[in-house]
DNA sequence: AAGACATAGGGAGGTTACCTCACTAAGAGG
DNA sequence: CCTCTTAGTGAGGTAACCTCCCTATGTCTT
């Protein structure tokens, strides 16, 4: 091993871009897990958590504190994460048994429920935020500070350029 | 939406790179499924196939050749894809069952198989590798020549960090 | 007012991409 | 020969999704 030797020339197949996001991101997860296991968290779970608090950076402050205090639909919750709808119910059950959530109906339309962070889902993700941070500063530590700017620039580009 | 406008300064919590990767690389899959989809074979058996006829960056040609004629062990395979063993078995149980691949006992080791690909393996994965890389350039295309070499750089960089 | 149609949420059930644990057969070293 | 390790696999599980279908509403049209 470590026969990083490629003297005679590196192949005209490059290790391609696609390979590359997939490990980078899967290492990435694995971390995420790490971290998160000792709150009883999954990923998912975390990710639905923020979105609740109001995660959401295409939105503005204002728009930002009523959602705390109104609470959001499901459905806004789904298209924040970009999940099916039928995904966000799963996610908010799970966040909702461990007390983290809760629902309620929504007074002008009752077809929907309000889902706000209870404060301890708000003292959590608070908690979980700082720890993650750390933890991705490690992960993303590899890169300096430039190249991580370079880094979101282009994903964010990639993402938007998909939409 | 398009509320693009903030105007009024980007807030402390930048949108944070982790969820720009998972953004991205979920598009990615997306793509790849569907891509994938005609030929009836998950991203996650494709990646096996790329890996079986030799996929990987890290060996030299002339070991990617003795690969491709002995075949690989299983094992080999798992390291290579960064998966369990018995993830890998799975795998390639599946693609034997397409007959893209196929199990010969390795006549050095009796517990060691050897897997090789079969010509319609070979030739699925060569067909595929191209319109994959056609899609990836769609998706990719986004962004310039130059910032593909840089998110390259960037993620081989992240990827090598965590080793 | 009466339909027609859309939308919010959830029940049922499925898939993909993994994993661990325990076991057998076989090689390697003392 | 006896132990220690390694290669592969059966059994069973999990996270993160999804679609299809159904009910209760809201909304729009005539």
């Amino acid at each position: 091993m470590t026969a990083t030797g490629s003297a005679a020339g590196d192949a005209p197949e490059s290790p391609d871009l696609g390979d590359l996001m997939h490990a980078a991101f899967r290492r990435l997860r694995h971390r995420w897990s790490h971290q998160l296991a000792p709150f009883e968290l999954t990923p998912y779970q975390f990710r639905a958590l923020g979105t609740v608090g109001g995660g959401g950076r295409d939105h503005s402050h204002a728009e930002h504190e009523r959602a705390a205090r109104e609470g959001l639909r499901l459905k806004d919750i789904a298209d924040r994460l970009r999940i099916a709808p039928r995904s966000a119910t799963e996610v908010i059950d799970q966040l909702e048994a461990k007390g983290l959530v809760e629902r309620r109906p929504d007074p002008a339309d009752r077809r929907a429920t309000r889902i706000k962070l209870t404060p301890a889902g708000l003292a959590l993700r608070d908690e979980v935020r700082e720890a993650r941070r750390r933890e991705a500063g490690d992960y993303f530590s590899a890169l300096s500070q430039r190249d991580r700017a370079e880094l979101a620039r282009l994903l964010a580009e990639l993402v938007r350029g998909q939409e």
